[in-house]
DNA sequence: TAGGCCATCTGGTCCT
DNA sequence: AGGACCAGATGGCCTA
C-alpha cells in the first residue's frame, strides 16, 4: 500500500530525491540485504508445518511423485479427515508431506522470506526518499514511518493549494495544513521549523539588497537544516541551537521545507488543529559532520539563545499575522545564519535544496 | 514497566 | 508454479 501510494502520488519526488539518495543509502540497504541471515526461522517448526500452512504445503505438491510411496501413515496425520468440529476443506486433496517435500517447502519459505525482506527494505528506502522530500528531514532522527506519510500528505494538499490559489500562502494555514492529524512531537517540529524559517525572511537580507528574496513563484522554498539528535526526545538541549516555542525550548536538526510566508502560526488560533505539543527535542548539538553540512543548500546555525514565553503563541513577522507579535521581542537573535536565493524556477526551486 | 516503533517471519490471496 | 502483496504475530529496542 504504501508503495502504491508512493508511485501514483510522489513519482516525481522520488524520482528527484533518488539521485541523491541511491548513492548512499539504497547501495548500503541493497548490500545489507543480501548479506542478510534468515533470522529465527525456526527449523522445527518448518519441519512440522503447521496447519494453517496446508496451502502453502499443497502448492508445492505436484513435481515429486517419487515420494509418493513414502508413509501411508503421514497420510492420515496430515489428510483432510480432518474430523471434530471443523469444516472439511475444499479443493485438491493435499498431499503427503515427504521429507523431500518439507525440505522444498523450507528452501521455498526461505526464499520468500528473503524477498519479503527485499520488498520491505525497497519500501522504507522509499520512505527514507520520502522523508527528504517533506518538510522537516533529519538524518539522524527520523520521522516514523506513519508520520512521514502523513506529513507528506498534508505537504502535497498544501502544495497544491498554492497552486490553485496562485498565491503565497498564509503561514498559519500552511502550518494548519501540514500539521493536520501529525502527532504532537511532529507538530511541533514543523511549526518549530516554520518559525525559524520565518524568521531568517526578515531577519536575512538578500544579495541584492532587499530584506527578503520572495520570488515571483508562490514556490519558492527554503530549507535550512538544524541539528537534532532525538525527535522523540523531548529533553535534548545543548548549549547551541536551542530555541523556545510556544514556551518550550527547542533545538534543531531538522531542514524545513517552506513556502514563503508572512504570517506566524498562531497556536491560540481557533483554526489551529493540530494538539499543542510538549517540548520536542531539537537539539543544537552539532551531531552531523561538515560533509552533510556542505550537502545542505541551506544551513542555519545559531547560538543558543532561548526565549521563554510559557503559555504564548508563536508571535512573528512584520505584518504581524493573527499573533500580531513582532518578531524582534520573541525571537532569539541569530548568528551566522547561511541563507541562500535562488530565483530558480519554481520546481528546481522547490527541489533543489534536496540535491545539494 | 508500558507503549511506540520497527524488522522479520509467516500464511493467505491474487496475478502472471 | 512462483512472485508480489498484504496483514497478523512476534520479539527487540528505546524512551518516558
Amino acid at each position: 500500500m504504501l508503495s502504491r501510494l508512493f508511485s501514483e502520488v510522489l513519482p516525481d519526488v522520488q524520482r528527484l530525491a533518488a539521485d541523491w539518495v541511491e548513492d548512499n543509502e539504497n547501495e548500503d540497504c541493497k548490500a545489507k540485504v543480501g548479506e542478510h541471515e534468515p533470522c529465527h526461522l525456526g527449523e522445527d517448526e518448518l519441519d512440522e508445518p503447521q496447519e494453517g500452512s496446508s496451502r502453502a504445503e499443497s502448492e508445492m505438491a505436484g513435481d515429486d511423485d517419487e515420494d509418493d510411496e513414502v508413509d501411508e501413515a503421514e497420510e492420515e496425520e496430515c489428510g483432510d479427515e480432518s474430523g471434530g468440529d471443523k469444516p472439511k476443506k475444499r479443493g485438491p486433496k493435499k498431499r503427503k508431506m515427504t521429507a523431500a517435500r518439507v525440505e522444498r517447502s523450507k528452501v521455498r519459505r526461505l526464499k520468500a522470506n528473503a524477498r519479503e525482506r527485499v520488498r520491505m527494505h525497497d519500501l522504507n528506502s522509499a520512505l527514507d526518499n520520502l522523508r527528504k522530500v517533506v518538510p522537516c528531514y533529519s538524518k539522524t532522527q527520523k520521522l516514523s514511518k506513519i508520520e512521514t506519510l502523513r506529513l507528506a500528505k498534508n505537504y502535497i494538499l498544501a502544495l497544491g493549494e498554492i497552486l490553485r490559489n496562485g498565491k503565497r500562502p498564509d503561514v498559519v494555514t500552511y502550518v494548519q495544513m501540514l500539521c493536520k492529524g501529525l502527532s504532537q512531537p511532529t507538530t511541533n517540529l514543523v511549526a518549530g521549523c516554520l518559525q525559524l524559517n520565518t524568521r531568517n525572511f526578515l531577519t536575512e537580507p538578500c544579495s541584492d539588497g532587499t530584506r527578503f528574496h520572495m520570488p515571483s513563484s508562490p514556490f519558492s522554498v527554503h530549507a535550512y537544516s538544524y541539528r537534532c539528535s532525538r525527535l522523540s526526545s523531548p529533553h535534548y538541549q545543548t548549549g547551541t541551537g536551542v530555541l523556545n516555542l510556544r514556551g518550550h525550548s527547542y533545538g534543531s536538526g531538522y531542514e524545513a521545507v517552506y513556502p514563503p510566508g508572512g504570517t506566524s502560526p498562531d497556536y491560540s488560533s481557533p483554526d489551529y488543529e493540530g494538539q499543542h505539543s510538549p517540548p520536542v527535542c531539537m537539539s543544537g548539538r552539532q551531531q552531523e559532520s561538515s560533509e552533510t553540512d556542505r550537502n545542505y543548500h541551506y544551513s542555519m546555525h545559531y547560538s543558543g539563545l532561548t526565549t521563554s514565553r510559557p503559555g504564548h503563541s508563536l508571535s512573528f513577522g512584520p505584518s504581524g499575522g493573527r499573533s500580531g507579535g513582532a518578531h524582534s521581542e520573541n525571537i532569539p537573535p541569530f548568528h551566522d545564519v547561511h541563507l541562500h536565493h535562488d530565483r530558480a524556477p519554481p520546481y528546481e526551486d522547490l527541489n533543489a535544496f534536496f540535491h545539494n
